[in-house]
RNA sequence: GUGGAUGUAGCUCAGUUGGUUAGAGCCCCGGCUUGUGGAGCCGGCUGUCGUGGGUUCGAGUCCCAUCAUCCACCCCA
């Protein structure tokens, strides 16, 4: 219907029965993070703008698409962008890295960027992701990479690629970009017409362009895998190793990098092989850096986040089918304190009744009863009858008398 | 941010080269019938034709603007 009031462009209401599948996809996610011992954290919708631009980027795009503003006061505010700056803030302000040493955490989020919407890329978006605070070790990236596995799977997600690199430090990668550039414009004259456009403002984008023409350029241009460290090399293979021995599918991208400035070391993304222009899932790596950057101790990290939405496009799961245990009709207001001390009684039982409010008809209660998928209804009138909708049995009954009949039913 | 497409009932859509009171199916509500039971039959409700201008004797239909959605680029989860 025509309303006087309209949503915000981008943004989206869950209705019934969509909520359900939320729920259930939600219970997956804190069950199979639960398990690896992962535990919530929520953090506030709004922070400080400086703590997004200081640390994913002045430059990035996600920087440049928050919702910010300067409140009464006059502080500069923003819907938070992505999670792992609001999170890595909370670990060092609650001084977490004291209490635990190995520090994990998982979350489930709204964030806001002002981006143009279309399929699978809303301005209020729903991730969920973890971070693991406190290991430098191969085995913690690995362990990651297998949750974020096993949840696809949990969550019947299929066709899905993993693809892996690492990138080392932040300094080699501005080193790498600079050799990148140099190379790409030797070769100017033969890249595409959108890769010429790329070349000043993201070079490293070229490496992951389809156009044909771009292909052998590519195929000779420098890998970072050349200027990253030995220890940095010896840590990649161990994480190959791992996820051999758990037998996760990988495929090595030397181009992969990620959008962000924090992240180091092993990266990864998992996409989708479907024909979505939107195909990134699930993104993650290394920030070993970042915690202290931001003012906390020399903590390493590695950490992933997953587009709700995205994987919601992908997953078979469906929603399991909702059922009344009992239908009420009490339709005499004279029979109303009755009825509401029989709903009390069968309710505090744990049973999951529908209660006619609007007080159609029987005949039609029956009728939308059935329809709801209600195993039994409740007629409270001057007697009360409760009949068994599958096999059609009807008793007429005393107060007394209705929760050892629903328990035999 | 750039480009393209689309907006008619809660949903899916019809609506002829511009021509009277704008339609169907589903949903919803009610009645009849079938043993008060998922079917069948009958009836009912719902629309500023996205919004605002313009052209015209006359606009759902043509033009402009605007908003929203979808698709692609860009980027990302």
């Amino acid at each position: 219907m025509k309303s006087k009031y309209q949503k915000i462009k981008g943004t989206f209401d869950i209705l019934p029965p969509e909520t359900q599948l939320w729920q259930e996809i939600e219970t997956i996610i804190h069950q199979t993070c639960q398990q690896f011992g992962f535990e919530e954290i929520r953090t506030p919708a709004v922070e400080f703008v400086n703590l997004f631009q200081e640390n994913i980027g002045y430059e990035t795009d996600v920087s440049k698409e928050m919702f910010g503003w300067q409140d009464q006061s006059g502080k500069q505010l923003a819907l938070k962008p992505e999670m792992t700056a609001p999170v890595v803030r909370a670990y060092i302000e609650s001084g977490f890295f004291r209490k635990h040493p190995l520090c994990r955490l998982y979350y489930i989020d709204s964030l806001f960027r002002r981006e143009k919407p279309q399929k699978g890329r809303q301005r209020q978006f729903n991730q969920f992701g973890i971070e693991a605070f406190g290991s430098r070790n191969s085995e913690q990236d690995a362990e990651i990479i297998l949750i974020a596995n096993k949840l696809f799977k949990d969550l019947k997600i299929n066709n899905t690629r993993l693809s892996i690199n690492s990138i080392g430090s932040p300094e080699i990668r501005t080193k790498y970009e600079v050799v990148l550039k140099k190379y790409f414009n030797q070769n100017a004259n033969k890249l595409s017409k959108v890769s010429k456009k790329r070349l000043e403002k993201n070079p490293i984008r070229i490496l992951d362009s389809k156009e044909k023409e771009d292909q052998s350029i590519i195929k000779n241009a420098p890998l970072i895998k050349e200027f990253i460290s030995k220890d940095d090399g010896v840590h990649f293979n161990e994480v190959l190793s791992h996820l051999k021995a758990l037998g996760i599918q990988y495929n090595e991208n030397p181009h992969l990098v990620r959008g962000l400035d924090y992240y180091n070391g092993t990266t990864f993304e998992i996409t989708t092989n479907s024909q979505q222009s939107q195909n990134a899932l699930c993104g993650g790596g290394r920030y070993d850096f970042l915690v202290e950057k931001m003012g906390g101790p020399k903590v390493p990290a590695v950490g992933f986040a997953a587009g709700i939405e995205r994987m919601m496009l992908e997953s078979k799961q469906q929603p399991t089918n909702k059922s009344i245990d009992v239908y009420i009709s009490c339709n005499d207001i004279k029979h109303a304190s009755k009825g509401f001390k029989i709903i009390k009684e069968i309710t505090d039982n744990g049973y999951k009744i529908f209660f006619d409010t609007n007080k159609k008809n029987v005949k039609n209660q029956i009728k939308d009863a059935i329809k709801n998928k209600a195993s039994s209804i409740l007629i409270i009138d001057d007697k009360i009858l409760i009949r068994n909708l599958n096999s059609k049995k009807e008793n007429i009954v005393s107060e007394s008398q209705i929760l050892s009949l629903l328990k035999k039913q």
